[in-house]
DNA sequence: CGTTAGTTTGACCTGTATCAAAGCAGGTGG
DNA sequence: CCACCTGCTTTGATACAGGTCAAACTAACG
């Protein structure tokens, strides 16, 4: 279950970051930040990321936090990933729920929503829209990867865009990032079967593209792992 | 060729309609609606509808019009289809693009995005971000049908998807649709090939479902072609 | 009418799903 | 410290949904 946790860490650190990529934030933007996020929660994986109301806002500070739709027979489709940095709602859908992919930490976004909305700052309402625009290009690739990409390629071009993501966070440096989700997870985002997923990373590790070890995925050869998933490299 | 039209048709109608479809609209709302769309344009089916800038928005006042990816070897995948009274876009990606998947006309949408950005209509700005939350509900579901669906279920999914939008567009009794597209550009909506969209629809029409007659899609048994796309009835 | 774009049909192939069972690793309790 | 779970990964065998190729049919249009 989520429980709330009365120890304020840096939670703010990574949005800061990933904003920062986006337009350099003075010291008064990440106050907004520092100050703005707040209830911070823990969740176990599998729990669902309550949200208080349609238009509540949680932003993750560590972990995978997923957006999914289950169908009436059980099938699940991850429809978006957040990482530490991005922000979580509420699917507009009866059967949609956000759920903690992986152990995960996410904070109220509200009160920063708001100030951003209110435009009192203006770089991190830039760096804000910046970020809003990449999630949504994000959210476009994920129907490219679906619909025009065969399994090996949906995984590679799956690959490269968390990998980005990551060293957006601060938390990889484009050859090395944290991979704390089983291969059923990755089959309910990429609309595979299970043993596929396994077989398809198998694949791209004897390709010599990736490696696979202790929750973390090494990039052994980024040009190529690009090539694979009809991408640009990071 | 896009061909700027002169002669000023009620080309605000649809969205007009379909905005009063979210929350009842004043004259006032209308009149902004009437003022601000200029710039009639018409396109030939397959033509790029070509955006001035990546801010420029357009909208369709008759045809569909969609957002598409083309991937390096020439697939393609249309991301999102935008009916008259929808918004277009430019898509966030070099390889992205918005095209005329039949004959089209839009207008340009700039000056009416200001407007209801800053506020002045009260209730055209509640019933256009309800718009919005639609439209990015439909996009989400699009997601779903390619991740998790079949064939045959995508497909019903996307026809009720249309027919809903029809009615709320003042285009259809919910009964009876336009059906202006090719089985190519179904077929690069649902990620199927050609040949199996030919013969998905024709379970459907066999199966009691649908009828196609004359660039009509009549429905037949819209409870039963809602539960085969796992959705609800129109 | 001939031409062209679109639909339909048939035969065949392959990517991915499904089913089942065997490894493997981390955690728990005896 | 071992033995046993339990959840996850891996492997193999088989089935099927949907893709591909090729050609016939149809209808709109000049």
């Amino acid at each position: 279950m989520a429980e709330t946790c009365s120890i304020p860490l840096a939670s703010f650190e990574p949005i800061a970051t990933k904003l920062s990529a986006f337009g350099a934030l003075r010291n008064a933007d990440v106050d907004v930040l520092g100050r703005g996020l707040t209830d911070l929660r823990a969740h176990a994986a599998r729990d669902p990321v309550l949200l208080d109301g349609p238009g509540a806002v949680r932003v993750v500070s560590s972990g995978w936090v997923g957006m999914a739709r289950i169908l009436s027979d059980g099938r699940r489709q991850i429809l978006q990933i957040a990482i530490a940095g991005d922000l979580v709602r509420m699917p507009p859908f009866s059967d949609g729920h956000a759920v903690a992919l992986t152990t995960a930490r996410t904070v109220d976004g509200h009160a920063v929503l708001q100030s951003v909305r209110r435009g009192e700052t203006a770089a991190l309402q830039r760096a804000w829209r910046l970020a809003e625009q990449e999630a949504e290009r994000d959210l476009l690739s994920q129907i490219t990867r679906l619909g025009a990409m065969t399994a090996y390629e949906r995984t590679a071009n799956l690959i490269v865009e968390l990998l980005r993501r990551h060293v957006r966070a601060g938390l990889s440096d484009g050859r090395r990032m944290p991979w704390p989700v089983t291969q059923e997870v990755v089959s309910d985002i990429l609309g595979l079967s299970i043993v596929h997923v396994n077989r398809v990373l198998q694949q791209l590790r004897r390709a010599g593209l990736i490696e696979l070890r202790a929750s973390a995925l090494f990039v052994r050869d980024g040009a190529r792992l690009a090539a694979a998933g009809l991408t640009d490299p990071v």
